[in-house]
DNA sequence: TGCAAAATAGAACGATCGTTCTTTTATGCG
DNA sequence: CGCATAAAAGAACGATCGTTCTATTTTGCA
């Protein structure tokens, strides 16, 4: 649906056509723009972006930054796909050069931690902007929603792939899996960035392999039965 | 520490002393605007609070409502002190009535589902708050994270008294248990309100029980010594 | 009942917000 | 180079924000 397509597009958009010129001094400050919002966006919310001081950051008037967006929405629309971009490069696909299976759903996990560890001091706008857009209706939660969702989606169908590669456990649940995962993301964002809980990091690895004690076909239950 | 002793102060607090005389009128009031600002807040979070916003609602002037707090971050305080009261009297002490050891692991761990599953509506000040304050330094954050922070100790707290009590497996690390629970929780939370996800509700319970696997000295591993 | 004190209202402040409109500057192609 | 067009700046708008100051009303005790 929207959601597989809209992976897809994005590979399509990362291998380059022939047909690409030189961006016009427009785009490249908006894309300036772009950066220095998704930044600010990282620290404080897409709720707190403002354009007076996102014109101060790149050195512009405010009537300069709103041109390229028409509105603070579509400029908080702008900051969400940006972020959905970032986030696609460096956890899912480099995890698609993986095999797929456990392995993938293990690399996964892996850049998906390194993601939100690095958020630890930048905040990682998929989880701040679920609380600030939860009960606000709108294009901007709708672009967050969907890209959200998009990635929910690819972590699940990896774990229904590493169940029909047997490599899980026979009445494994792909989308409860998927859901003590999210979870394990959750509660280290939580306890790390504002708790400032240093083990966090550790715990969150020690509950993944936790899940795959329960999921997983692998050491336990199989030295269990071999022994 | 301060946790306990806001635990304890708090149940003093419960039981009325004698001396107790009908709330003067300003106090009236001004629980009325901090009940208002609660329901406020959990709708729009506690940075959304604006003293315009509650003036309407209470039907009070603008500087009626500052009158009785001085400041909007001392306004957020009391919001964030009235939320960890109610927390607590639907969270925290029902569950001491229960056994101590698992099932009042158990039953904390239902309260607190309980109350996010009601706030998928409403929405959880602990969880908001963390997002829009996790860098964001001063009191308000000071007096969210010492609340939170007196909930999940007294969360670990549970864990740890049921492993005294045999109920949990040698090996098992009370923190790393807590927060697993904790995860379970933030997801349910993402996935429900934010996602409108219904199934979340289900797999929160589940995941519960899948930590029981891991951690509680119960059915599989007694039975696989057993048979 | 009278009166000091508490509680509330009212008006105004400087600041910032998103947005609109007009004017100036920079760009890039023929 | 010249010129149409894109890009950026500048000024101003109405609205809302937290806060302050002063005036009015209400409260509760002697």
């Amino acid at each position: 649906m929207t959601t597989s397509h809209s992976i897809r597009k994005l590979a399509s958009t990362a291998s380059r056509t022939s047909g690409e010129r030189a961006l016009q001094k427009g785009q490249q400050t908006k894309q300036t723009i772009i950066d220095a919002a998704l930044g600010l966006a990282e620290q404080i919310g897409l709720e707190g972006l403002s354009i007076g001081a996102l014109a101060e950051i790149t050195h512009m008037s405010k009537s300069g930054v709103f041109a390229h967006f028409g509105s603070r929405e579509e400029l908080q629309i702008s900051v969400v796909r940006e972020y959905y971009r970032r986030f696609s490069d460096e956890v899912f696909f480099p995890a698609m050069n993986v095999p797929r299976g456990l392995p993938r759903v293990r690399a996964l996990f892996a850049n998906w931690m390194k993601r939100v560890a690095i958020e630890i001091q930048s905040g990682c706008i998929f989880i701040s902007g679920a609380v600030e857009f939860d009960d606000r209706p709108g294009p901007v939660r709708d672009a967050l929603a969907s890209s959200v969702q998009t990635w929910l989606t690819a972590m699940h169908r990896a774990v229904v792939q590493a169940k029909d590669e047997g490599h899980l456990v026979g009445d494994a649940d792909a989308a409860q899996m998927a859901f003590e995962i999210h979870g394990l993301i959750l509660a280290l964002h939580y306890e790390a960035r504002f708790l400032k809980n240093p083990g966090a990091m550790a715990r969150g690895n020690t509950g993944f392999e936790n899940i795959l004690l329960r999921y997983g076909k692998s050491l336990p239950r199989a030295s269990a039965q071999t022994v």
